[in-house]
DNA sequence: CTTATAAATAGAAATGATTTCTATTTATAA
DNA sequence: TTATAAATAGAAATCATTTCTATTTATAAG
């Protein structure tokens, strides 16, 4: 929990309740939710509670390093806790049961290389999705 | 055209005047285009056209394999025409004028390979977006 | 412990891409 | 030529996401 408030403080974010909320759901569920996710669980604990607000605070936990952003499937918005901020990685997505796992190795170099000779071009940035089974659902 | 045409017969979808300006148009263009930029395009030689036609047509049109659908930044709909429909490839995206080039190398196995045996799971798919700056826009 | 201030929030409203609906038109095969 | 299912236009609905504004709150300084 500290690393995170301490990553508030070091993007000028204040410390408050919805705030720790949020990061606490996700530090608890180690899996991908959207903002009505969020919003639906965190309503039991904090009755007044705007959807607005959870948007807003997806954003600046993505912004601030501490969540990773991606899109589902209904191409709607999702977020899952990032433990690895700082180096290049990927992550890996349980179909079954939505749950994040960190995968850090990329063999992306070869892409590029076969790219930028055989297209000419300048590769800048890559994404990567992998989805599949966790051990547990498999 | 005519392997396109053929698409659509297997598929069992007419060959309408639509259809055919549809992919007429990705076939003279060949970059990443939106449903809205295709209906403005088509507008001036089909004045009469409706835009939830050119959603289905493009949504078909994926279906049958004769174009590739993807997610852009502002997470709307973009696509492109994709020659090599039948063996698994990657896209590479130009940042600056949207053209689409198709990345036939994939470095995708030492990847399933690390995740399944570090995380236990099982990969099933993939998806990889390549952005950058094409050979003219560098 | 106050107080001042900018930041954060709730709730209502707006936005806008995408989808649905329905009456009419059209491609196609017999 | 005709019958039929498929395709289409245009209007309307949907709904995830964003914007707006008045009110509340975290925080730092005195
Ligand atoms: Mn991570
Ligand atoms: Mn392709
Ligand atoms: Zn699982
Ligand atoms: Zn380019």
């Amino acid at each position: 929990m500290e690393p995170y408030l301490r990553a508030l403080k070091n993007n000028r974010l204040k410390i408050t309740p919805r705030r720790k909320a949020v990061i606490n759901l996700f530090v608890n569920y180690r899996m991908r939710m959207g903002p009505y996710d969020v919003y639906g669980k965190l309503k039991k604990k904090l009755p007044i509670l705007g959807l607005p607000t959870v948007y807003r605070i997806l954003d600046e936990l993505t912004k601030a390093g501490i969540l990773i952003q991606s899109l589902s499937e209904d191409r709607q918005l999702r977020y899952a806790l990032c433990t690895l901020p700082d180096a290049h990685h990927h992550h890996f997505t349980c179909r079954k049961c939505s749950k994040i796992e960190e995968v850090e190795f990329c063999n992306f170099k070869g892409v590029t290389r076969f790219i930028e000779k055989k297209l000419n071009a300048k590769v800048e940035a890559h994404q990567l999705q992998i989805e599949g089974l966790c051990s547990e659902c498999k």
